[in-house]
Order: C-alpha cells, then structure tokens, then sequence
RNA sequence: GGGUCGGUGCCCGAGCGGUCAAAGGGAGCAGACUGUAAAUCUGCCGGUUACGCCUACGUAGGUUCGAACCCUACCCGGCCCA
C-alpha cells in the first residue's frame, strides 16, 4: 500500500509529537527507542464486528509510521480477547458475540491488518498474530498462578474501565469484563517472551489494560517494555470519531462503500480536519500548514477535506476506489444531470449508491413514496411522506413535493437510470433491471 | 436465598387509573441560511390503506367501562444482607 508521500527522515519521536499523536507514555526511554528503531510494538484488534472500522486506521497507521522508522510492528486479532469484551470506555455490560460470528470476524480482519503494513521480507518486517492461539491453551488454574497472583484486585478496581462500572448508579461489571486487562496483559507477556516485543500502543481507553502488562511483565520478569498511548479521537461535537449518522464507518467496501467512506471524510469539519490529517496521513508539517491556511483563508474551497478524503481513500481502497469515489461525487453534487450524456452519467454514477427495480414496476408506475421507503432512503413510508411533504425530495434533482407524485419510464435519465435525493445530500440512484 | 430500588419511545428522563402515541432534553430527519461547514431559526420525529385504525411503556396474566399507571407471577439490572 502506497500512501502519498514516504516521510522525512526526522526524528520518530519529533514527527510523532508534532502529530500529536503521543497522550501518554509510560517512560521518557519510549522516545530514544523508538528513535534507534530498537522498538517492536504490538496492537491489539478484537473481532467485535466484521471489518475494522475507521477508528482503528490511526493505530494501524501509527504501526506503519515506527515500521517506516525502523521499528517492528506487530498486529494482534484478539481471537480470544474478543470473546470476553472490553470494558474500557464501555458504560454498559455488552452481549456476548456467538464464537461463530468471532471467529468469521477474525478471518476478515486478520486479512486487512495485513494490507497495510509491511510484511515482506525485512529487519522490520510485521508480524500478524492472533491471541486465540495461545489464550484458549491456558488453563485457568495456571493462569491464576501465573498472572492472577501479581495482580490484585485493589489495583485492579482503580483503573478507569472498571472503576466507572461501580460507581454507575444503574450499571455493574461482570467477572467476564473485570477479567477483561489479565488477559491483555498476558498477552503483552507472551509477545514480549515470545517476539521480543517491548512496546504496547494503543488509544488512550488502553491505558489502564496496557499498564496492567507493564506491571505483569515487571514483576514477572526481569526485563524492561513500555507503554504508550494516542489521544482518543473526538468527532467536533465532542462524541467518539468513527460513527456517522448511519453507523460505523468500515474499511470493508461491502460494508461501506468507497463513496461512502470518501464522504464521511469530506465533510469532516473545519475545527477537526487539520487533526485528521496529522493522525491520518502522512503529509509532512509543511503541507499540512498550508492546508490549515486554505481552510482559514478560504473554507468554502475545502482542499484539506478534499484532501484528506483522498489520500485515506486511496489508502484503504486504492487508485480504482478513489477514482469511483470521486467521479460519483462530482457528478452528484454538479447539478444540472439531466444535461448530462449518457456515458458520462454511466462512468460518474458507477460509484454511487444504487437501487436496483424491476422494468415492470416502472411500466406500470411507481408512487414516489413508495419507492423512497422500498430503496431504503428513507425508513418507511411515513417517514417518506413526510419528507416529500417538506420539500425533502428530489427526483432528478427536481424537488418534488407532490406525495402523489407516480414515476414512470419518462423520469429515466438519458443513460437509463432515475437518481433519487433526499435532503442536500443523500442521493441514491435507481437502476432498472430486465 | 432475604431485603430494597428500578426496568418507559434511538438515548436520557417525566408520568403513577381516563384529556398518553406518552412532558422535557439530547440525538436524528427536513426546510431557510451556507461552503456537501459551524452556529442559528422553523417544522418533523412508532406504523399504516392517514383526521380512522393498528402496535407500543421488561414478559405473561388479572382487576376495571377504561391501565404505562392497581394486583399476581415470572424475567432482567443496581444496592445492601446472607
């Protein structure tokens, strides 16, 4: 995976905090390790869905930025961990996930943890692991000798992950959960005696699972690893970054499209873009300063969302799924469609989001509130209703008001195809099947 | 196991026999403004064959002309006790 531009051979360490990338570390060593390459690092992902979403892009990032410095990266599938759930930075118990489900999970993810590092060959090369390899081969009782003994419990319910749990008026912890940091911790453990790994990373909620392997190690033996920690991600608002409207933004371009993924980037806000780009990309300061003062200057131009959208969907999707991205998203928001000639239209809108019907309901006609609901545009047809009735209805980007209104063959396109809008900009296309 | 408090719409949270599809807030959706922004203002915000009907206040029953509100059992959660 190629990404804009390789980064300057600065300092690690200095790149990383222009970046703002470090919250918290454990020791100040952490920085002249990392600078000296001498780092292998390790990041752990639990199965909790089946693809990685755009949350975990900072980490995985982050591992590329020491293994580009030199470090070695090492990227976990918590195969077993997941089974359990994390409670750090989690109000509430969760459901537990079917080992089925878990283990379809890792599949997947273990598959795109692998695009983007570097496994190839090298003194740097990335390792891929997965914890459910050596956690489902402890036995419990070794285990409360082994790791249970150095904990204790008094520590144990300081961290912030359980100690919110018990003190929430209306909200417990399970065992499963509390148990949740010894296992992380032992997984620090067995990667550092097993892979020679020395650092754990991870965003800020980690810090206390992290710690938990950093006393483990310390007391168990007598060998020095750290910690370290990127701040948590904050949408605008102040809420977790990586949820839109509809839901989590995912890697996986069967859960989110590339079009999708490039807009939830576009339209990131002005206050947070100049972050995304330090956390996301790898433009050097120079660039990225310019981009601050295009948004300053002049917002309404967009460059550094145009710009962040790009590089990360180039990175995740590739040459091929920004171009989709991007024609799609030109040819949505330039109005004037209907002017458009067929080929054009047929490039532009392969992208977009589509609905497909069958020729005969057009033939016989389709009420536009029907369609609405039945394309999944709007949740039902109440809720479609309504939006025609407040002028929240565009059909070729004709806004329409009628609820009434019937579509026929006479609203297709000139390539065919009805484009349906809901508000500014919600489109989705219409594609007539035989 | 005992005691006690509680389970309300996407979330928080009022309601405690009729006037409750259920106050208020947040989120969300749409309109105006705009930059595919923010803020602000306005409307909407269970479903539907649409001024009617259906489904909803943990689950199942019961009392009542009538229940989210009362009773019973059960399920789930918090706290305390064992």
């Amino acid at each position: 995976m190629s990404i804009s531009r390789e980064p300057s051979p600065a300092l690690l360490s200095n790149e990383l905090a222009w970046r703002g990338l470090v919250y918290q570390t454990s020791d100040d060593d952490v920085f002249k390790n990392l600078d000296a390459g001498e780092v292998t690092a390790y990041i752990g992902f639990d199965p909790t869905a089946s693809s990685l979403h755009v949350g975990n892009l900072v980490q995985l990032i982050m591992l590329r930025r020491l293994q580009l410095a030199g470090n070695t990266p090492i990227v976990l599938a918590g195969g077993a961990t997941g089974m359990i759930g994390d409670p750090s930075g989690k109000s509430s118990e969760r459901v537990l996930l079917s080992t089925d489900q878990i283990r379809e999970n890792v599949t997947t993810i273990k598959g795109q943890l692998e695009e983007f590092l570097d496994f190839s060959p090298s003194s740097s090369r990335a390792i891929l692991v997965n914890n459910y390899d050596w956690l489902s081969k402890t036995n419990i009782l070794d285990f409360l000798r082994d790791v249970g003994k150095y904990m204790t419990v008094n520590q144990m319910i300081a961290k912030d992950s359980v100690k919110s749990r018990m003190d929430s008026r209306d909200q417990g912890i399970s065992y499963t959960e509390f148990s949740y940091m010894l296992l992380q911790a032992t997984d620090f453990l067995h990667l550092s005696d097993n892979y020679g790994c020395n650092m754990q990373l991870g965003a800020s909620d980690q810090w206390g699972n992290i710690t938990a392997g950093l006393e483990l190690i310390r007391k168990t033996r007598a060998r020095e690893v750290f910690g370290m920690t990127t701040p948590l991600l904050l949408k605008e608002d102040g809420t977790k970054f990586g949820k839109s409207e509809a839901g989590a933004i995912y890697l996986d371009p069967k859960k989110t499209s590339q079009y999708d993924f490039y807009q939830f980037f576009y339209r990131s806000h002005d206050s947070v873009v100049s972050n995304y780009l330090k956390f996301f990309t790898f433009l050097s300061q120079d660039e990225i300063l310019d981009l601050e003062i295009s948004i300053r200057d002049a917002p309404e131009k967009r460059e550094a969302q145009r710009e962040l959208a790009r590089l990360l969907t180039r990175f995740v999707h590739g040459e091929s799924g920004l171009e989709l991205a991007e024609s799609a998203a030109n040819a949505l928001f330039s109005q004037d469609i209907t002017l458009t000639s067929k080929d054009v239209i047929d490039v532009a809108l392969a992208g977009a989001p589509t609905h497909l019907i069958p020729k005969s309901i057009l033939v016989s006609g389709v009420s536009l509130v029907e369609l609405l609901a039945e394309s999944g545009l709007t949740s039902s047809r109440s809720d479609a209703r309504k939006l025609v009735q407040q002028g929240g209805a565009y059909v070729n980007n004709i806004r329409c008001s009628d609820v009434d209104r019937v579509l026929t063959e006479a609203d297709l396109l000139s390539n065919g195809q009805i484009l349906l809008r809901k508000g500014k900009k919600d489109y989705l296309v219409i594609s007539i099947i035989e």
